[in-house]
DNA sequence: CAACAATTGATGACACGTCAACATCTTGCT
DNA sequence: AGCAAGATGTTGACGTGTCATCAATTGTTG
């Protein structure tokens, strides 16, 4: 590392705005969810697609793909809800090393009751904010950002 | 709920865009002030506002003030630091119930050989991506998303 | 000033996330 | 077939984050 390119006042201001937005959305988000159907952003990050799945079932490799998470991650998280009865661990007959996981109706009525209040809170936070064009500058950058983290180091 | 105003199909890639830029950055940028300085994003929050106080002490209170933290989280992040010799508490002078927090010369240390590296690799993820008209856009949008969470419910 | 309220910080319990290590199974190579 | 290499999932240890609660102190108000 030789002289550091080090941030602009703005680049300074709008980092820290980002960390801010993290902070601040994913806590106003968890306090909704908790309040409102006792759920959490990351029961409902599973949740999500298995209920979008046929039959709710989904191979735990394939839902780790579907929300990014790692093995270890995601297992930890099944387990939990696993105790809680939202969702049931079935064995892969394809795979015998792999492991179905199943929603169960309590969490598929779970994932239902908690739903509407969720994205009407994205969109309250989130989306009633944006012009159209700024959406669509925000897909372009994410993207963007994401292709650069992927192509390593 | 009445009615749920559901994401439309952009809305909702964005949405899903924001949480995997969320996951992704915030796992290389642990990763790479891991690997490079052994300090986590949570020891470099506070150990950076630390940093660029007078004297490196400043009050546990403000402290959580300037990186928008529950005392909670920042009395349990501090006192990991204080195992490390990262920071040290000393009692408050002009308010029995608070408490000072000490930059000590080895936290002094560690963030000063970490800001670079970090800083470059936010640069070569983020800003480096980011056009100055796109930066801008960032900037309004994140302080209207924080300005409608802080504007309650 | 006394009583009540608010602020500050620490703590324990528990949920969440990462890493390294492990067991098990599948795949590919020879 | 047989073996090495890779894939899949689980586990334990530990760092991180939130909530409820507590103790101590300060602020406010009658």
């Amino acid at each position: 590392m030789e002289q550091p390119r080090w941030l602009d006042e703005r680049e300074a201001r709008v980092w820290q705005a980002y960390l801010a937005v993290n902070r601040e959305l994913h806590s106003a988000l968890e306090r909704q969810l908790v309040r409102d159907s006792g759920l959490s952003n990351a029961d409902y990050a599973l949740l999500a697609p298995l209920s979008e799945a046929a039959d709710g079932v989904v191979r735990s490799r394939e839902l780790g793909a579907l929300v990014g998470w790692e093995r270890s991650r995601l297992s930890h998280q099944i387990g939990r809800m696993e105790k809680r009865g939202l969702v049931a661990r079935e064995e892969c007959v394809e795979d015998a090393r792999g492991s179905m996981v199943r929603l169960t109706p309590t969490g598929r009525a779970a994932i239902e009751s908690a739903a509407p209040a969720h994205v009407e809170t994205v969109r309250r936070y989130v989306f009633d904010a944006l012009s159209a064009d700024e959406v669509e500058v925000l897909d372009r950058v994410f993207r963007r950002v994401l292709d650069r983290i992927a192509d390593g180091g």
